[in-house]
DNA sequence: ATGACCGGTCGTACCGGA
């Protein structure tokens, strides 16, 4: 049977309402043949549906109002959708920050984390409980049996190297052990972690702050992260982060990463 | 420098982001 190659892309684009015309754009030029999205910050009622139909990708979209939201857009199928986790969710579990597909012959989730805000905020605690319950998805879905890519922002960053400067967030979220121990249960399922891999540290980042020479300096951060089981893993041919999307006109703050892999 | 940004909201300050 042929090979086949097959381009991923997961972005947080911080609103998809500003930034549709460029997402686009940047798919079409780059090649993508699978958008995972994260913050697109609208209800489905407001979702560029149309923009997306007409440059050859179906969307399916779980968004709920101005906060959150996750989609995936593929122009290689779409199918067995599943918004949010399964089964009746109580809040804040509701809230839209997973959504799930097949794409072809890949198995994709788009995951939105919880920020965690402090490491005494309630909304902490809730991150953690979140990650635990994502693993559990994870399990039923048997993600890591199939090939499988539960990409997305996971506002974790993995390893002290995924951060410019770790002295600075040594009492901040994104840094913490429980957070980092909730993330390496992920990749315990047997879920890697395909940037690590493909593009060693320090200094690989996908965020940087929108304060101004956060980005000119280099002040990042890794959040953004593929992980794949064996099969997808091994298919991979390579991994990138396209920095200039970050330094484009109205950029969003995290940057697109991009994984390429071939199928059979 | 304690500062600086950005998207969204029945807004013109504040929340959330990370």
């Amino acid at each position: 049977m042929p090979e086949v190659d097959r381009r991923i892309v997961t972005w947080n684009v911080n609103s998809i309402r500003v930034r549709a015309d460029q997402v686009i754009a940047w798919a079409r030029a780059n090649d993508a043949d699978v958008l995972l999205l994260q913050e697109t910050k609208c209800g489905d009622e407001d979702f560029p549906f149309d923009a997306f139909t007409a440059a050859g990708y179906e969307v399916a979209h779980h968004g709920a109002n101005h906060w959150n939201g996750v989609a995936i857009a593929s122009r290689i199928g779409l199918s067995r959708i599943v918004r949010g986790f399964r089964g009746p969710q109580a809040e804040p579990f509701d809230e839209p920050r997973v959504i799930a597909a097949d794409c072809g012959e890949i198995r994709c989730w788009s995951v939105y984390v919880p920020n965690g805000r402090e490491l005494w905020d309630p909304h902490y605690a809730f991150k953690l409980v979140w990650l635990e319950r994502l693993r559990h998805e994870l399990i039923g879905a048997e993600a890591a049996g199939g090939r499988s890519i539960v990409a997305g922002d996971f506002n974790v960053a993995p390893a002290d190297e995924d951060i410019y400067m770790p002295s600075r967030w040594r009492k901040r979220t994104h840094a913490s052990e429980p957070e980092r121990a909730g993330l390496r249960a992920l990749v315990d399922l047997g879920l890697r972690d395909v940037t690590r891999e493909h593009l060693p540290g320090p200094g690989v980042y996908t965020w940087w702050n929108y304060r101004p020479g956060q980005f000119e300096k280099d002040h990042g951060l890794r959040i953004d992260l593929a992980l794949c089981s064996a099969t997808a893993a091994d298919s991979i041919r390579s991994v990138r982060i396209d920095r200039a999307a970050r330094g484009s006109e109205r950029p969003s703050d995290h940057a697109p990463l991009i994984i390429d892999l071939v199928v059979p």
